[in-house]
Formats: structure tokens, C-alpha cells, sequence
DNA sequence: ATGAACCTTACCATCATGGGAAGGTCAAGC
DNA sequence: GCTTGACCTTCCCATGATGGTAAGGTTCAT
């Protein structure tokens, strides 16, 4: 058995360093064996382990969701539906974000619209920023308005 | 000038109490007069502030540019063109950032209809996931797959 | 044998937010 | 007046994932 120091095993797997000890300190990662000098030393598995929660975290996953994934992964009577089912619900979650900053985009983009850009103080965007109204996050007002417009839509045309 | 506690403040802007606080902490909001007994007293004024803040917040500002609009706020002879660019570059951050997790959620959304979901432990969100080759977040692999399909896109439909 | 390049632990920072403890204040009701 | 509950104050800690740095030990090639 060939193993790597955690350098190495950052090399081969994508994960710094520093972030493979802390995976060992949140219980992600188990521990591993030592040389006799405290040197941490990664097998293949090891190595193999921390690539698969580096796609995971590249997906977005969550660190309690990747200990999850983690568990089937390593349970081999697993029935793949529940692994579909984390799946899902974190697109579910993908979308609930994704919604929030393209409404956020949508308001902003309205406000640079109509905003001269000049050497003039008048702004329509400070001015609705200094609206007289209590808004939530994603309510109505500020952040939440998103009007329909005939024409053609210029919610991606920005400059 | 009537004026405000900080309770009343919070409801009267939406920013908790907690965050009041924290933004006088950082230097955001201007430190406010005490009552005797060293309550913090807010005017008209600083309630439109704090709601200028929480507007920018839902639109997701960070602190740092909050400082910079608020900044501008106040000077009324700024150029608009400033509060201009710093929207613009706001809607570029967006803009990536909603890249980001459009890719992720393609990926996911692959896996999830190529995935059976039934009793048995085949899985390909597993299989994807556990292979063998060392990606970056939104690099190649992965994360970064987006195949271009022939026919609908089903980008979208996740159950 | 020396120096570079690694390893170890431990602590602090980010960003915006929330929670809680310990203690002071205020107003209403008795 | 006194109690009670709802506020206020400051201070510290936690989140989640990551990065930085410092102080000290190890390994290896020159």
C-alpha cells in the first residue's frame, strides 16, 4: 500500500490541504494513519474519498448533504432513490437561489436602465434605494418588483 | 424631533435590532445620541438610513458597496455615472453567480433523470461523483458539463 | 550540515447574521 | 411603593467554507 502525505493527496484530490485536515476535524474525513513523526499518510481510498466530496462541493453540496451522499456512497445496499432524493431536494435549493439573484438582477437592471449615468446627481436608482417603505428580502418593493413589459425583455442587456 | 429606540427603529426599517447595532459597530450607521440611562435614540433620518441600507441589502450589496452608496447618497453632488457603475458591476457579480449555480443545477439535473431512484443501489449521481479525475468548481468534470442536447431541453423539469 | 520545502497544531479572519447570558431600565398594574 | 414583563445595554460565541499566519518539527537534496 502506497500512501501520499497530505500534500500530495491535495495534489491528487483537488482539496487543499487545509481543508482536508478540516474535513478530519468535522468527522468528514476519517482519520488516518500517521508516520511515526505525526506525518498524516492518504491511500488510494483516502485519496479516492476526498475527490468525490470535491465534485460534491463543486455541485454545491452542503457539508451535512456531502456526509449524507458520503454514507450511500460507502453503503452498498443503498437504494439509489434515496441518493435521487438529496439530489433533488439540492436542486430544489439551486432554484430557490437562483430565482432570488435573477430578481435582484431584474430590479437592478430596471434601475440602470433609467439611470443617465452623467455628471448629474439625479439617480433613479439611489431614489429607490431611499424609498419610503419597510421591504423583505424578495417581498414586494425594492427587491421584489419585476414588472412585465411588452417589447422585448432587457433583462440581460446591461451596459 | 421625536425619536425612536432601537426596537421601534427595527420595525419601523426591517433591520433587526441586532443588525442596528452591527452596522454602527462597523462604522456604517453613525453612532447615535443616548437617553440618559444610555438608550440609542433614532431620528426620522436615521430610520430612512437604516432602510436605504436594508434596501440595498435585498438587492444584494454587500457591506463594502453599501458603504460606497450610502456614501453617495449623502453627496449630492456626486455623478450619477458612479452609483451607475457600481449597480453594473453588482449585476456583473450576479451574473456570475447565477452562472455558477446554473451549472451546477444542469449537472445535477442530468444525474437525477439518468438516475433510477428505485431499491436498488446502481446509481449514476453516485458513479458521477466518485470519478477518478481532479476538477476545479466549474471547470471541466463534474461541475462543469453542460452537454448541448438535440430537442427540448429538460433543464427544468426535476420530478 | 545546511537550507528549502514540506509537515504539525493553534489561532484569527472573512461575511452577515443570530443566539444567549448577565445586568440595567421603563411602564403598567396591583 | 413594589412587582412583573418587556424592553435595553454590552460581551461573547456560533454559523459555513475557506484562507492566512505563526511557531515549531521533519525530510531530503545538495
Amino acid at each position: 500500500m502506497e500512501s501520499l502525505n497530505i500534500g500530495d493527496a491535495a495534489k491528487a484530490s483537488g482539496v487543499t490541504a487545509k481543508m482536508i485536515r478540516h474535513y478530519e476535524d468535522i468527522g468528514l474525513m476519517p482519520k488516518v494513519r500517521r508516520t511515526m513523526s505525526g506525518y498524516r499518510m492518504y491511500s488510494a481510498q483516502d485519496v479516492h474519498m476526498l475527490r468525490f466530496i470535491k465534485h460534491s462541493r463543486n455541485l454545491g453540496f452542503s457539508m451535512k448533504q456531502i456526509e449524507a451522499l458520503v454514507g450511500l456512497w460507502r453503503d452498498t445496499r443503498r437504494p439509489s432513490s434515496k441518493v435521487k432524493a438529496l439530489a433533488i431536494e439540492h436542486i430544489a435549493e439551486l432554484d430557490q437561489k437562483i430565482r432570488e439573484l435573477q430578481t435582484m438582477r431584474a430590479t437592478l437592471n430596471r434601475l440602470v436602465h433609467a439611470c443617465h449615468g452623467d455628471d448629474r446627481p439625479d439617480c433613479p436608482i439611489l431614489d429607490e434605494l431611499a424609498v419610503d417603505a419597510v421591504t423583505t428580502p424578495n417581498g414586494d418593493g425594492v427587491a421584489g418588483t419585476v414588472k412585465k413589459r411588452k417589447g422585448k425583455s432587457c433583462e440581460h442587456d446591461c451596459h
